[in-house]
DNA sequence: TCTTCATGTTGCAACGTTGCATGCAACGTT
DNA sequence: AACGTTGCATGCAACGTTGCAACATGAAGA
C-alpha cells in the first residue's frame, strides 16, 4: 500500500486537510505551505487512493462495456474508439465481453451495475430491453445496436433498415437480379438480423423483384465460418445467386473466399456486399464493398449520452456553480425520456461490387 | 446510489455487523435470521459496494491491460483471451490503450498502478524495461512481448527469434533464394522486430544465402497499409523477391494485397508467410501461411504469473488456512526474482507457401 | 481597545465495509 | 449454585478521502 495523505501531512508537518487541498489545487494555501507539501507528495510517491475517494464522493471515472466479443473486427475497432473517446471524458473504460450469452449479460449488468462504474455502455445480443430495463437500476445504461428500445433505454445504432435497403438497392442498381441475404438470426434478441433483413426486402419490392426464401440463408454466427458455409450452401443448392448482401463484413469475407473457391469471379459472377467496414475489408482481393457506420460518432454519441444521465442524475455532489445544481435538480425530478440516437451510415462501394480492373490502386483508402 | 449494510440491517431489525455475516456466508448465523436477512437484502436489491470493500481490504479484483491497440486483430484475439482467463481468477479486466506512445503509457502505468487495480499486464511499445521498472511500484506487473527485461519484470512472449528463424528456414526450403523481410522497426523499444529480423538473418546465414540489405524492409506501423506499401517499395525498386516473411499477419496481408495488384501469383511467383495468426489470415484468399503464438498460453500464462505475485506480495489479508498464510510471508521476505515465461508457437502453413491447389477446402479451421 | 474581516489552517464526521473483541443468553458440567 | 462452554449477535474502529464548520492569526476599521 503507498502513501496516504496521512503520511505526506506528518512528513511536511502539516494536517491531513492541508494536504488534501494541496493535491486538489485549492486556492486557500499560502505558497510557502504548498511548495512544502507538493515536496513531501513527490517524495513519498504520493497518489491518490481512487477507493476512498469513490467511497467518498461516489463516483468512479470507470465506464463499463460489454461487448459480445472484443476480438470481432467490428467490436474491436469500436471499443477501441469508445476507449479513446473515454479518454476525453477523463473515463476510463472497463470491458468484459458476454459472447452474447444472456445469462452472462444478466451477469455482467448486475454485477457491474451500482457497483464502482459510473455508467454502462452495452451491445446486447441474448437480452431483451425488457429484461435489460429490469437488470440495470443503479446506473445510466446505454446500448449499442438496434434493438427496439422503444422509450424504456437510450440507445445509438445506425438506421440499419434504409442502410440495407440502399446496399440491396446498389446491388439491383448493377444489373443484379438474384440476389441474396446471408446473417439471417432468427435465435438472436438484439433485432440487427430482423432490420437488415426487412431492409433486404423493401429494396426488392421496391425495384419489383420477386422474393426467393431459398436466397435468405440464415446463420449461427457472423463469423467468416459461417459466411463460407453459407456461401457453400447457396452454390451447392442449385440457388447461385449474383450478387449477396451479407449482415456482417466477416460474413461477406468468408462468402467471398468460398465463391472464389468455387471458381466464380469476383464481382463479374458474383458482387458481394458486407456490412461495418472493417479494415479487412478494404484489403480484401477484391476489396469489399460495405456499409459503413459512423464507428466514431456512434462512440461519441454513446459516451456523450452518458454524461448527460450522469449530470442530470445525480444531484451533483459539490456543484461548482449554483445555478448549473439548479438546472440540473430540475431535470433530475421528471427523468428525461430514453433517447433513441441514429448515427450515419455510407455505402462505400469498393472492387467487389465495382466493375473496375482488378489492377487497381485497390483500396480506397491507399496509402 | 443503492440500498447499503445499513438499510438492510434497519430493514431485517438486526445490526449492520450481521447482515456483513449473511452476505458473505459466515456460519456463526442462526437459521431464522439468515432468512429474514436475506428476504430484506432482497427487497432493497442489495449490491455490495466495491469501492468500500476495497477500501477495507486493500485489493479490487480488478486487472489493468494496457495494449498499443485493441483494435489490431493480434491485440483484439489476446485482449479477448485475457478477459475470459481472468474470469477463471474472478478478475475483472480494465482495458486501456496506448497507442504506443511512451507518454501515455507511462501515464497509464504511473495512474493505474497503486489505485484501484491489483495489478497490471502491460504490452509496451513506447517504453523500455529500465523506464517501466521505474514507473511501476505499486502493483506487480507482467508484460507482454520480446522486449529484454533481464530479470526486471516479468514477462511473458514466444521465442521470436526461433520462430523467425523457423519461418525463413521454411521459406528457404520451397527453395526461395531471394526472401524479404517485411517489418523492420528501428524506432520501437520493444525488441519484436528485432528478434524477428534477427532469427531471419540467423536462417539465411545457416541456409548460406547471402542476406541483401536491399530485401529488409522497415515500416512505421504494422498495419496493412504499411505492408502494402513496403511490398510495392519491393516491386517498384527491381529488388523483386520471391519470398517475403512479414513480421505479423496485418503486413503479410497487405503485402499480399499489394502483389496480386502488381499481377503476381501468389505462392507461385512470391511466397509470404505472416507472423500472429489472426483469423483473417485463415480466410484471405490464398490463405496465409503465419507463425502461431500459442495465444491461449500468453494469456493464462501472464495471469498466472499475476496470481503468484499477489499471492507472494500481500499477506493474505485474512487468510483462511495458516499453513498458506506462513509460506506466503516466507515468500515475502525475498521477492521472487523476475520471470521470463516463454509460450509455444508453430508455423501453420497455408496456400500463400504452399504448392497446393488453389482450389481448396480453403482453411485449416474450416467448417 | 474591541470588533470585523480576509486569509490560512485544522478537526470532525461520514462514505460502506469488515476484523476484532466483546456481549449475552442458554446450556451442560462440577 | 457457580462455572465454563457454545452459539449468536453486536459495537467499535479503521481503511483514505473530502465537505463542512470552526479555528487561529494578523490587519484594517470603529
Amino acid at each position: 500500500m503507498g502513501a496516504s495523505l496521512k503520511d505526506v501531512a506528518a512528513r511536511a508537518g502539516v494536517s491531513v486537510r492541508t494536504v488534501s487541498n494541496v493535491v486538489n489545487d485549492f486556492p486557500m494555501v499560502a505558497p510557502e505551505t504548498r511548495r512544502r507539501v507538493q515536496q513531501a507528495l513527490e517524495e513519498l510517491r504520493y497518489r491518490p487512493n481512487a477507493a476512498a475517494r469513490q467511497l467518498r464522493a461516489g463516483r468512479s471515472g470507470l465506464i463499463g462495456l460489454v461487448i459480445p466479443e472484443i476480438d470481432s473486427p467490428y467490436f474491436g475497432e469500436l471499443a477501441s474508439l469508445l476507449v479513446q473517446t473515454a479518454q476525453e471524458h477523463a473515463w476510463t473504460l472497463l470491458v468484459d465481453q458476454s459472447n452474447g450469452d444472456p445469462e452472462r449479460e444478466r451477469r455482467l449488468l448486475e454485477g457491474m451495475s451500482g457497483q464502482i462504474i459510473d455508467g454502462l455502455i452495452m451491445s446486447p445480443w441474448g437480452l431483451s430491453p425488457t429484461d435489460l430495463r429490469r437488470s440495470a437500476d443503479a446506473v445510466p445504461l446505454v446500448l449499442l445496436g438496434e434493438q427496439d428500445a422503444a422509450g424504456l433505454i437510450d440507445h445509438v445504432s445506425v438506421d440499419s433498415v434504409l442502410a440495407a435497403t440502399e446496399a440491396t438497392a446498389h446491388l439491383i442498381g448493377l444489373g443484379r437480379r438474384r440476389i441474396a441475404a446471408i446473417g439471417v438470426q432468427p435465435h438472436l434478441s438484439n433485432g440487427t438480423a430482423e432490420q437488415r433483413l426487412t431492409g433486404y426486402r423493401q429494396a426488392l419490392r421496391a425495384a419489383r423483384v420477386a422474393p426467393d426464401p431459398a436466397l435468405e440463408v440464415p446463420v449461427t454466427a457472423l463469423h467468416r465460418a459461417e459466411g463460407a458455409r453459407a456461401m457453400r450452401r447457396l452454390l451447392d443448392g442449385g440457388h447461385a445467386p449474383d450478387a449477396v448482401f451479407c449482415f456482417s463484413d466477416q460474413l461477406a469475407l468468408g462468402a467471398l473466399r468460398a465463391a472464389l473457391d468455387y471458381g466464380l469471379s469476383v464481382p463479374r459472377d458474383l458482387a458481394v456486399c458486407g456490412f461495418d467496414d472493417i479494415e479487412d475489408g478494404r484489403y480484401a482481393t477484391p476489396s469489399l464493398t460495405t456499409v459503413a457506420p459512423d464507428k466514431a460518432e456512434i462512440a461519441r454519441q454513446a459516451l456523450a449520452c452518458l454524461a448527460d444521465r450522469l449530470k442530470a442524475g445525480r444531484p451533483a455532489l459539490g456543484a461548482a456553480d449554483p445555478g448549473d445544481a439548479e438546472a440540473a435538480a430540475g431535470a433530475g425530478d421528471a427523468p428525461p425520456p430514453a433517447r433513441r440516437i441514429v448515427a450515419a451510415h455510407r455505402l462505400v462501394v469498393r472492387e467487389s461490387t465495382a466493375g473496375r480492373s482488378r489492377r487497381s490502386t485497390g483500396t480506397d483508402r491507399a496509402v
